[in-house]
RNA sequence: AAAGUGAAACGGGUGAUCGCGGCGAGGCCGAGGAAAGUCCGGACUCCAUGGGCGAGGAUGCUGGGUAACACCCAGGGGGAGAGAUCCCCGGUAAGGGCUAUAGAGAAGCAAACCGCCUGCGGGCAAGGGUGGAAAGGCGAGGUAAGAGCUCACCAGCUGUCGGGCGACCGGCAGGCUUGGCAACCCCCAUCCGGAGCAAGUCCAAGCAGAAAGGGUUUGAGGACGCCCACCGAAUCCCUUUCGGGUAGGAUGCUGGAGGGUUAUGGUAACAUAACCCCGAGAUAGAUGAUCACGCGAACAGGAUCCGGCUUACAGUUUCACUUUCCCU
RNA sequence: GCGCCCGUGGCUCAACGGAUAGAGCAUCGGAUUUCGGCUCCGAGGGUUGCGGGUUCAAAUCCUGCCGGGCGCA
């Protein structure tokens, strides 16, 4: 996959609630001041990711905006990416704090973004898992 | 022109690039006035069905509108304001309860602290004082001093006559008078069966219930309780306890008490008719990002659907009206 | 989508509609002690979550918001 590919499908996105438990149960973690990211490998060629936002977060608009970010985020700069897991993104006060005094851009999520999945990329003991995975339907 | 009152509308434009959801699939459509809070009212679905009583709840001046409402329109009374205008609304001579402190006395044959009068037995409720409230108000007559004791006016009550569908309004007469709180119980009138789209229906997958106890054709049980009718079960019903599995898909799911224009009826809310229009259907949940145009800035994102209410809201526009000042 | 509860000093809780909103812990000052603790005495600290209403009078009653918690499907 290349970067001209920009669309993001809903099979890209993390929709069904038993992937969801499984990220939570088995995903590894890194931990960053406006984010956690959960991940897991998924058996598939491509990434997927979801974002979660409680309600403390905000309200219905500033959570709709988050998501969208993050999602415009990772479809501008799959590339950035590593490929074959489920990320979920769940977000932290601070983040929430910065949302509603509106101080928050897309460059500055894609920086944040950005650092994450190079340390996603950088975790060691992933990669006796990654070959196999490749050769599954 | 200034100050103000009341209605109503708009509320993120244009272009480029990259993207998202739906469907009859190169096309078209794709969040709001509040989508919100979930405070009311319905539609719809299930509880097998119908009726009565009760409990509980809601509403509360009158008439009308509506599917219905706590909403809307018109009217009535009271209050605030200079006015446009705004705010409030059943019953206290059915009963009970509460009215602290202060005060002589606080709810009915009232009471006498200071006081007024006196024939020293007593009489009085005008003045002072207390209080949110002192048993009609105010003025005159009257008297030893006083009092609806008498009279005029005003308020209230009862009766009556007239107007209005009615709330009420107006006139006359009477006897002289009844504190406040029902957003305390209560009374009266009207209305309401219960649960909710995670309702409900179908398909697929999966596990383990022929588990244990209790009940029942002498009627268990049947969605607030009771009663009547009715329905109703022997591997197949009801109930309690323990244990196990699923969290996928379809349907409900959007064309409706729907909008717009015109006409008619009505003071109006609204109703009726004709013609035209079709405007989201997601399910970790679709509208976004970047750049340019000087800035792009409110509150805020559908989740079964409608009618209201309430709350939030940058900026802007329109209309009607009031008061004051100036000019013609 | 429903149903229910709570909000009072820094913390945990009281208060038939009636006087200056109380109690314990904590805080501060003093006494005691060589010092500290314990103990004793005293003091400060409140928009009763916010707004409007009913009432002579509201923490209490009614109502609209705000915040927090619980239960059911």
């Amino acid at each position: 996959m290349k970067s001209e590919d920009q669309s993001l499908k809903k099979t890209e996105i993390i929709r069904r609630k038993a992937d969801f438990d499984r990220v939570f149960k088995k995903g590894k973690s890194i931990v960053d001041p406006f984010f956690v990211a959960l991940f897991v490998q998924n058996s598939l060629p491509f990434s997927r990711i979801g974002v979660s936002v409680k309600r403390k977060f905000g309200k219905a608009t500033l959570r709709n905006r988050l998501r969208r970010l993050v999602k415009e985020v990772y479809r501008t700069g799959k590339e950035d990416f590593p490929e074959g897991y489920d990320i979920l993104f769940i977000a932290r006060k601070d983040l929430s704090d910065l949302f509603r005094r509106r101080e928050v851009s897309f460059f500055e999520i894609q920086r944040v973004l950005r650092r994450i999945a190079n340390k996603i990329g950088e975790m060691p003991d992933e990669k006796d898992c990654t070959f196999p995975d490749r050769f599954l339907p």
